[in-house]
DNA sequence: TTGTACGCGTTATCAA
DNA sequence: TTGATAACGCGTACAA
């Protein structure tokens, strides 16, 4: 075993005391130049590395930064954690990670033991099956910063950054109502998930605004999946010819390239006979038979701005509670019916 | 600022010593039952939550583990990352994610970070622009095991788990020699990157087995982007008609993108005038207009075996240093010439 | 400028 | 079974 350098094998071998050591490693102004000196190069020659543990015991602080994600494979989230890292480390933090697989009790979990672990804040984006709060709270009662982001839990005082789903799914429905179409339909994903929900509101939005009728028919309640899509449209498909709807709102990316199948396997042309358009810009939605519009969700700027928010909170600069939203981008390709 | 609840507070409400709390709360045998349920319900009475930094401090065991990425947006180590997070979570170790953006400074700088907060061991992926490797030795000197992912530093007495790729590029050459082509070009990964060269040692080698001749003018160094493959290409196919490759292996899917599009401009078919494959699956690799032939590295599978080893390490379960090869996986589709 | 005493919250050790 | 004491490595507060 390796015996440890600490400050005081590195106060023994000048004669000084560790105090001295410490200042001298910490650049406080209090010591002379020349201690300094030499305190730095034994500390370099002896290989000193500082115990950043014993050191935040006894600061109370780790600059560390706890950050839950429900689900580390979906894109969107390595994409979150870059923008969080990018800010994290100018600042000065690191990252625990912890990967809640999407369940509430890994996510309880999860953040008992960040909190244990002394984490100076937490990033959450909670689980889909998350419906206790108290956690949240009670972490928070302890004086533990939360910013949630891209899912977040409403009305518990804790800041939240995310992506304006509602606002995105009116602004691309108004792009095909400005292709003439009247009867659009919504593939919308499972009614529980805010999200799902929010697009879905966002949909109904824009045709109200533009007084068209919301036929409860066209609006098909499915998933997030490739799969979700491909059924629902083959529901849709299946309506009477002056039912069927002349354009679509997939929920998602993935749900809208299920549907672009079932329109093929129905011999029709997209746009020219079934305009539509997804989410989230998957990597695949430009490299579609027809390139798909769709809206792109700045994933890293969420990132940044929730650590940053966080940052904020725990540096005690601000401490109002803020619903930070990021703007989604429309996308335009092809299969709305645009050209070119 | 809330009062935090300790070990001696709950003690203190029960009248009794601390050590007796502490044995409670880490189950261990010799201590009453009755006082241990009556530990275990003012602890969560008063809200108590273990303070993780003061045990590891005595301990000397952070249970945490510093990964250290190379780039979080590369599809491949998100992948990385949730292997080891499965396995590290089962084995009741936290992550510390780093990210050293390619940077060997920025690499150095997290690693000693990582030293400091006093990590069990490290899991490293070497930036492209590491040449010194003291700094690992001296971290495996101060007895914290590492093992590297995907990029290896050999012959310092680390463990490594990565693709094989020397292998993988043996593999995908020799299916293309099974479909007869003789003229085989490469495109290539810059000439210092180990990956690189190991899937150009393994096109060689591929050749030489089934004798025939390597044509240097048939190698083109590029790199891994798009565009690299794009130009690698464009000068592949103004060679002389009786030179022109018949089949090219590209370093990777995104060359191999670029190659495709050089191609089509070109008025070749693929496969029937010009053969193409891959390397690494890109998620894309399947929807081009004629799907790559690639193959698929099991980034998943290289997570949970270099945690696997590095906890073992960690537990003194094992001490032998190896070299861990996953193996790549070819995927057949149609760029390669095979059909259906 | 430098040093001493003490505390951060926990556990190991030894004694009761 | 339980408790007192010391220690982990460092920084604060005060004294020298």
């Amino acid at each position: 075993m390796p015996k440890r350098v600490t400050a005081k094998e590195v106060a023994k071998a000048l004669g000084i005391s560790t105090m001295t050591v410490s200042r001298a490693l910490n650049n406080r102004p209090n010591v002379d130049p020349k201690t300094r000196q030499k305190v730095l190069e034994t500390a370099q020659k002896l290989g000193y590395f500082p115990n950043y543990i014993a050191k935040s015991l006894v600061l109370r602080k780790t600059n560390t930064i706890g950050v839950v994600v429900p689900e580390i494979t979906h894109s969107f989230f390595p994409e979150v954690v870059r923008g969080i890292e990018e800010i994290s480390y100018q600042s000065g933090y690191d990252l625990i990670l912890s990967h809640s697989a999407e369940s509430g009790i890994r996510e309880k979990s999860a953040i008992e033991t960040l909190v244990s672990k002394q984490v100076d804040g937490l990033l959450i984006s909670t689980a889909q099956t998350v419906s206790d709060y108290t956690i949240y709270q009670q972490v928070m009662r302890r004086g533990i910063p939360i910013v949630f982001y891209d899912r977040c839990v409403k009305n518990i005082g804790a800041n939240c950054v995310s992506i304006d789903d509602e606002e995105s799914a009116t602004l691309i429905t108004e792009h095909l109502i400005q292709h003439g179409y009247q009867r659009i339909g919504h593939i919308s994903g499972p009614s529980q998930v805010l999200i799902g929900q929010a697009r879905k509101q966002g949909f109904i939005k824009a045709l109200q605004k533009s007084n068209l009728t919301v036929d409860a028919d066209l609006i098909i309640e499915a998933g997030f999946h490739e799969k979700d899509g491909y059924s629902a449209m083959q529901t849709l498909l299946q309506l009477p010819p002056g039912k069927m709807p002349r354009a679509v709102v997939a929920v998602n990316d993935p749900a809208a390239f299920g549907a672009m199948k079932a329109i093929y396997e129905h011999n029709l042309r997209i746009p020219e006979d079934v305009a539509i358009v997804g989410f989230s810009d998957d990597i695949r939605a430009e490299l579609m038979r027809t390139p798909l519009t769709t809206i792109r969700q700045n994933a890293y700027e969420v990132g940044r701005r929730a650590v940053q928010k966080l940052i904020d909170q725990i540096e005690n600069k601000t401490s109002s509670v803020e619903e930070i939203i990021v703007k989604g981008e429309l996308v335009i390709r092809n299969s709305c019916g645009c050209t070119g």
